[in-house]
DNA sequence: ATCACATTTCGGCTATGACCGAAACATGAC
DNA sequence: GTCATGTTTCGGTCATAGCCGAAATGTGAT
């Protein structure tokens, strides 16, 4: 049953590039269904479930099921900050090694975090459609508000399969490289993959951040009053 | 040359018990020869030997010729902070194992981390210094003040050699059993070194606290103003 | 009930890494 | 020089984890 005895089974947990990834992925995203990390671990879904059963298994990550998704999460802050530490050093260890999520710029401006936008851009669309009052936040309760769902309308983004979902609509998550929150939940699911249907923006195959499109760059200006530029490189 | 390319590769080299059991040995002991290394893994000495190139040459640990033996050390105070947030994370998923550093009350009190003193008496030693001027704090620097220096003399504690050191004469670490900051770098390791060499405290065989002698006791609420007593049993 | 989709279980293949013992290579002691 | 000691390299064995595809399970939609 309990089932973790040592640091170093721990840490095997980690050493696998599959698992990494997934819990890497999982770091920045309060939730993820098993068919993304499947992508993020880039194997077949019946090894990622293999990969899932063994760090849920050792208590790294917590398995909710919803609907016919399950859900996964970092297990605790702890795992958070220890793959941070160990970000932190290997970046330290192989400075001229490939960027790392921390210090890749294109991922810190767009980042996808599980299924939704995080980074520079996530946290703007999310503090636009506050700003805007399309989603109003009350306490810990977050609503759409009838600006917002006149917006969503204007986006051709469906509404109606969310709200059936179990999926809580609207949720923010923080964003450890903005140290701010952007939208998760639901919404935040259906806006990212309405951008990717689009065309507004693209997910480079396996890579956990999109480039936004010229086409995209315009709507998130007008739609939004985002300034979508590459990030600043000079 | 260059050799760590990735997370899950320092995670897979600490991943290995006989592995994780050297670098949990040189976390306590700042040097060992390659024949305790050897003991500590319990493996061939030719295992051994493989083990430990692989960590130096990714970076992990260091190696020194001297004589016809050959000396580790961690290679830096950071691969000793994740070893110790492992620990940390493993006694957490693990509370009914076997008893862990997060659960013993001797070394809450007074651990050492990599080779300097941390737990309630490592921050207690930080604070007084901090709080009586012997180290002051600017923004992200430290200086050891001339009252600092003076303490030093006073202690026998020798300066000079750890001045002509690479390493940080001074930095803070944080302690994850009281949330709060122990004194690292190179001071932090000498200061421990003396209390050991003057029978100010002692380190059971093979474990990662320290014991505080009488006459330890005496000098800490002497020099520091800290009272050392045992942990509160009741 | 039937279908589609998400996930897990199973069987089997393959690669790799941990391990040891023997031998080679140092280095210091004599 | 020879010897003993500490460490590394080499050759070969063995166990196991990772991988996949196919089939099974379970859940929600129709």
């Amino acid at each position: 049953m309990t089932s973790i005895v040592s640091i170093s089974e721990i840490a095997f947990l980690i050493g696998d590039p599959a698992r990494t990834n997934m819990l890497f992925c999982l770091q920045t995203s309060e939730m993820a269904s098993a068919a993304d990390l499947t992508r993020a671990a880039g194997v077949a879904p019946s090894t990622a479930s293999e990969h899932l059963a063994k760090l849920t298994q050792a208590g790294l990550i917590t398995a909710t099921q919803m609907g016919r998704h399950r859900y996964f999460a970092l297990a605790s802050p702890q795992v958070a900050e220890l793959l941070d530490g160990m970000d932190a050093l290997a970046s330290k260890l192989a400075p001229n090694g490939p960027p790392s999520l921390r210090n890749d710029q294109a991922a810190l401006h767009a980042r996808t975090c599980g299924d939704h936008l995080a980074g520079h851009i996530g946290v703007a669309l999310t503090q636009s459609l506050l700003a805007n009052g399309h989603i109003r936040q009350n306490g810990n309760t977050l609503t759409l508000s009838r600006s917002g769902r006149a917006l969503l309308h204007d986006l051709d983004v469906p509404l109606d399969p969310l709200t059936q979902s179990p999926r809580r609509l609207l949720s923010l998550c923080h964003d450890w490289s903005e140290d701010a929150f952007h939208l998760g939940g639901g919404l935040g699911g259906a806006l990212l993959q309405t951008f990717l249907a689009r065309d507004w923006m693209r997910r480079p195959k396996g890579r956990t951040f999109v480039d936004i499109t010229p086409k995209g760059r315009t709507i998130l200006r007008k739609a939004f009053g985002i300034n979508a530029n590459a990030p600043a490189s000079g």
